[in-house]
DNA sequence: GCCCCTTATCGTCATTTCGACGAGATCAAC
DNA sequence: GTTGATCTCGTCGAAATGACGATAAGGGGC
């Protein structure tokens, strides 16, 4: 049992010593979900060093000392796609256009084979990002079509319990979809309705009917708020512009399909 | 800058130097939730250490190198309140009786003004407990009503962070209250309809028609198993009596009244 | 220009759910 | 038996939903 040479942490009370202190490692991983050629795409960056050396991994990194759990994920969110976020607003949870929220601690014993090592998950939805940079500890970053994850039955291959947390990621954002208006976080800072309802089917992995859901989008007071006219991007009659309106939730909430409907 | 003597951190590996590798003290804060008296009450504990000696604080305590977050939870729940949990079923989430799920991790630089500690946060929703017995670092515990906490303008007095922790934890209770079968942990194992709408009344703070309440939760496939009948705890005409039911989450969600309806 | 195709938007209609309430059922207490 | 409480079943209109028809408004080929 040694302690590293290298480590920063300050511990002045020794008060603590009674209280069964013991000292852990702690991460920030993230979850970034985008929409990429009409899929969900989640940012993973390839691990070049071990553990895990060569596996996919979500990105994330150790938290400072004088940063708090909210600064670390922007500074790993911003290191790893280069998205400079502005201030933090009060509450942390609505920056224009990218939205960031913390998921869960995981703290599985064994989750990493160096040390017990802690990890807070961020959940990061953002419209399409340019081509990912790559980062300092990160080989490389790219976004994967979450589909060709889970095609090999529960998104295996990935390094730590990352799987687990992706897995937790994706069904937050599913979740949240139904009764935030979160969905617009997957959108440009203007929009038409098929665009918005794209970002629901690809999401939610099952068509809407194109009629109801517009009823429903603008018939929520605060959901859309219009702007002007667009030109046809899908060929078609061209659609009204919209941005994202006041309302974050949803009275009533969309309905995805039920599995066994009665 | 000291290392505390006593510490009990593993780290071997000394590659975890190169990734900016710190120490944190990590802990878990419990909201332990419950309903005595027709009052919605949260235990807390009397400090008898500094900081914050002599004021109340969310019972918690340091996370051991050699258990999980939610064993971690568990154990302190067991210690604060004398209950023993069985061995945690696969999901960790559906004691009988007793619901204990992950709240949220908390890491402001200065939440603790001896070092870094983090917390994570749980929430456990249990019927009306036995006198809570008093643990080893709590000077003494108790249930204490929610409302006589919030009616000082926004829970102060509680240590460290724990006013928001537990604000967090209400209004989660509150919310899952809408779309989950979770009421049924705030009653023993077989309760009448009423009791039930009591539960929900107490926690949202505002009265549920009788009648529409009870066509909701008898109609709703899977939320409530009848049994046998009850004696007329409340005067009136017996009411039937129920188990919970298979039900986890609530389809359509049960509503509470909107602030401002159009 | 004109037909055709595509997409956007509006409307219709039956069904379900909700909120407000009436009314009978069944106990204890007097 | 009467009163008073509570449980439980029903009714009715308003609102939301799901399914789908119908029209509006562009582009492309000819």
């Amino acid at each position: 049992m040694t302690i590293v040479s290298g480590i920063v942490g300050c511990v002045t009370d020794e008060r603590l010593q009674d209280d069964g202190y013991v000292a852990y490692g702690v991460t920030v991983d993230l979850v970034i979900l985008t929409i990429r050629a009409e899929q969900l795409c989640v940012l993973l960056v390839r691990r070049g060093l071990a553990p895990f050396a060569g596996a996919l991994a979500l990105p994330g990194g150790f938290v400072r000392l004088d940063e708090t759990l909210v600064e670390a994920a922007r500074r790993e969110l911003a290191e790893e796609t280069g998205l400079l976020l502005p201030e933090p607003p009060p509450q942390g949870s609505a920056w224009p256009g990218v939205h960031l929220e913390q998921l869960a601690a995981y703290g599985a014993i064994d989750r990493d084979p160096r040390a017990r090592i802690l990890t807070i998950a961020f959940l990061a939805l953002a419209p399409d990002l340019p081509e990912p940079r790559s980062g300092t500890d990160a080989a490389a970053a790219e976004f994967v079509p979450v589909a060709a994850l889970t095609g090999l039955g529960g998104l295996g291959g990935l390094a730590f319990d990352h799987a687990e947390i992706l897995a937790d990621g994706l069904e937050r954002a599913r979740a949240k979809l139904e009764y935030t208006a979160l969905a617009t976080a997957f959108c440009p800072a203007e929009f038409t309705v098929a665009e918005l309802r794209r970002v629901y089917e690809i999401v939610w992995g099952a068509p809407l009917d194109a009629r109801n859901f517009h009823r429903k989008v603008t018939g929520t007071p605060g959901f859309l708020e219009p702007v002007g006219h667009s030109t046809a991007r899908d060929g078609g009659r061209p659609a009204a512009l919209y941005r994202r309106g006041a309302a974050e939730i949803l009275h009533p909430a969309m309905r995805r399909a039920r599995a066994a409907g009665p």
